[in-house]
RNA sequence: GCGCUCGUAGCUCAAUGGAUAGAGUACUGGCCUCCGAAGCCAGGGGUUGUGGGUUCGAUCCCCGCCGAGCGCGCCA
């Protein structure tokens, strides 16, 4: 039986509204399911929506509404109370249907076709390859994996893509670091420049580079005597000498850093339950001319001027508050250039909607990407950004530095490994994107026992448990006679499970996967709540097999959530 | 100064424009001879920063003010 209670429900409505008011029958029907008992099991708001178009009272409309409704076996009474609400009160039958529902469509219950196969992509963490990931880079990755997993549950066609930024200064800062450390190493003494990447990774990286290639490439380090206008100035200028010096070995130094950040970077995430589909190289966007093509199409298209030497694209034109640069005085392109070369590409490569990820710090850059692609003819609507606010770590009232640069921060792997990875991305996840982050490092070791992520895997190792004090077979659960699951608690947890679905399609809709776990912690919550009023394993069989089979129904909801969430649902705890 | 995000219980956070604003945590008091007490039950806790506006109805939408974070580079 595939019968659905909200959306026979709506046909209901769609009836009497096509008998009461035919001029608008395109009016949404709504149906919620209340907070309180007493409103019944569905409501629907749809005569307050009438009120105004038919210049009617609510109330007045409701009561029309409710004499066309067709009659149904799955409804029991249909009450008008409030302002004008419309509520339903199902047949038991109906409520508990959904009991065999969830065992029939196993991990499957929930999954949408609302996204109808779209090609979606998702592109999240992007940390440029320059040192560990940090705490914020965690949350970031947390999100973007859940809500690609979380569209892809929807029936979109989602990938998970990762944009390396191995074209830029940083990377160069980064390989020149690891040679400067790899001089040091083998006894030559030099200042080495504050604002270069302090981190001991470099260090280890320069080790790696002695121990596969010896002296291979020392130069006197007289020739990195620079005098220092700015540290910015002496960076670009030892990076300058070191490419001058080094010839083919600089770019030997240059890939091996940025392999070894990649891999580290990589293996972090796989760990942290977050896999990419395509790991994209910003370098390929100048290899394969994209950029220098996507510049020229704004050209032709007459949205570039020159100006002090630099080439700007006019993103005035498309709402931003400035012109920008997209070719230096020195004929560099900048950031933004492969940026509007690597969203074109997005787009041609047939994505209907592209999702990026972002911190919240790159908000100002949402309104020239737009005007960018707008200017290129395409639709920016089909690109969708989510900012995520910033994670500030704390230890205890001390505030934690969160200086890639000095190399002074909390990686993401201490956090997994003093925190653990379920209740790491659960924690993350307990708060929409759009809402700062304080992470207290000693709040988060010392609670990690109440963490809310044990409280819903409990309640998952807990039915593993009485499964295996019962020692049946729970195929067998199949044939439950669920119309036996009569109680209150019971017909609140059903009206739990059936709304799960639901769930997951607002949640998709509004790229918010902390619904899912808002939505886990009260299905554990109710769980729990019966598990300690009734028992399951009681001797009657009927009763006994129907207990048992909602209990399988709630394991299987919780452990398609978790999955989605990139939570573990564990056996035993 | 301008822009983006945010402001909800002591603390951390929820709430497609809907009915009496909800959880967790902390605090207080109960519940294991009974399927796992990482659990359950009960209790107190609020002028949703503030002043207006829109309407049948506003935590949500609009405007002003106060406060916090972030951004405003030919860095990424």
């Amino acid at each position: 039986m595939s019968f659905e209670p909200k959306a026979h429900l709506a046909e209901l409505l769609q009836a009497a509204l096509r008998s009461v008011a035919p001029d608008h029958v395109g009016t949404e029907i709504l149906l919620e399911r209340p907070k309180l008992a007493a409103h019944g099991d569905f409501a629907s708001n749809l005569a307050l929506q009438l009120a105004r178009p038919l210049r009617e009272r609510p109330r007045d409309i409701a009561t029309r509404l409710m004499r066309e409704l067709p009659p149904s076996p799955w409804v029991v009474a249909v009450e008008i109370a409030g302002a004008g609400f419309i509520n339903f009160r199902l047949a038991a039958a109906a409520k508990t249907a959904v009991v065999q529902r969830v065992l029939a469509q196993g991990q499957d219950y929930g999954r949408s076709r609302v996204g109808a196969g779209r090609k979606t992509q998702v592109e999240f963490v992007s940390a440029n390859p320059t040192g560990p990931l940090h705490v914020g880079h965690g949350r970031g990755a947390a999100y973007g994996g859940s809500l690609a997993a979380l569209l892809d549950f929807a029936g979109y066609a989602v990938t998970r893509e990762y944009y390396v930024n191995d074209a830029g200064r940083q990377m160069d800062i980064l390989a020149l670091s690891c040679w400067l450390r790899y001089l040091e190493e083998l006894g030559q003494t030099l200042d080495f420049p504050a604002a270069a990447y302090q981190g001991d990774y470099v260090l280890d990286m320069a080790r790696q580079v002695h121990a596969a290639h010896g002296a291979r490439y020392v130069h006197p380090v007289e020739a990195l005597a620079v005098a220092a206008s700015d540290p910015d100035a002496q960076l670009d200028e030892l990076i300058r000498r070191a490419k001058e010096l080094l010839g083919e070995g600089w770019h030997y130094i240059h890939q091996h850093v940025l392999n070894e950040q990649l891999a580290d970077c990589r293996a972090d995430l796989e760990e942290f339950g977050v896999h990419f589909d395509v790991w994209f190289s910003e370098r390929s966007l100048y290899d394969t001319g994209m950029v220098a093509l996507a510049i020229a199409r704004l050209e032709a298209a007459g949205h570039l001027y020159e100006q002090d030497g630099a080439r700007w694209f006019r993103s005035t034109a498309f709402g931003d508050e400035k012109d920008r640069v997209v070719q230096r005085d020195n004929g560099m392109h900048t950031y933004f250039a492969s940026d509007i070369a690597y969203h074109l590409n997005k787009l041609e490569r047939g994505f209907e909607k592209i999702i990026d990820i972002w911190g919240a710090d790159h908000h100002g850059y949402i309104a020239r990407v737009k005007g960018a692609l707008t200017a290129l003819g395409c639709d920016a609507a089909r690109l969708d950004v989510a900012l995520v606010q910033f994670v500030s770590l704390w230890r205890g009232a001390e505030r934690a530095s969160m200086s890639t640069r000095a190399g002074e921060y909390v990686t993401l792997r201490q956090l997994r490994s003093e925190v653990g990875a379920d209740a790491c991305r659960f924690f993350y996840l307990l708060r929409k994107p759009e809402q700062a982050l304080d992470f207290d490092l000693e709040l988060a070791k010392s609670q990690s026992n109440d963490n809310p992520v044990y409280y819903v895997q409990y309640a998952h190792a807990r039915v593993c448990s009485v499964l295996q004090q019962w020692g049946g077979d729970p195929a067998t659960l199949a044939e439950a006679d669920c119309s036996l699951l009569a109680g209150s608690r019971e017909l609140a947890l059903c009206a739990r499970l059936a709304a799960f679905p639901e769930m997951i399609d607002e949640a998709a809709a509004e790229y918010a996967p902390h619904a899912i776990a808002f939505h886990l912690r009260e299905t554990a919550a109710e769980f729990h709540s019966y598990y300690n009023a009734e028992r399951i394993l009681v001797d009657d069989p009927a009763l006994r097999a129907a207990r048992l089979a909602l209990a399988v129904a709630v394991r299987r909801v919780l452990r398609n959530g978790l999955t989605i969430l990139g939570v573990s649902a564990p056996e035993s705890m």
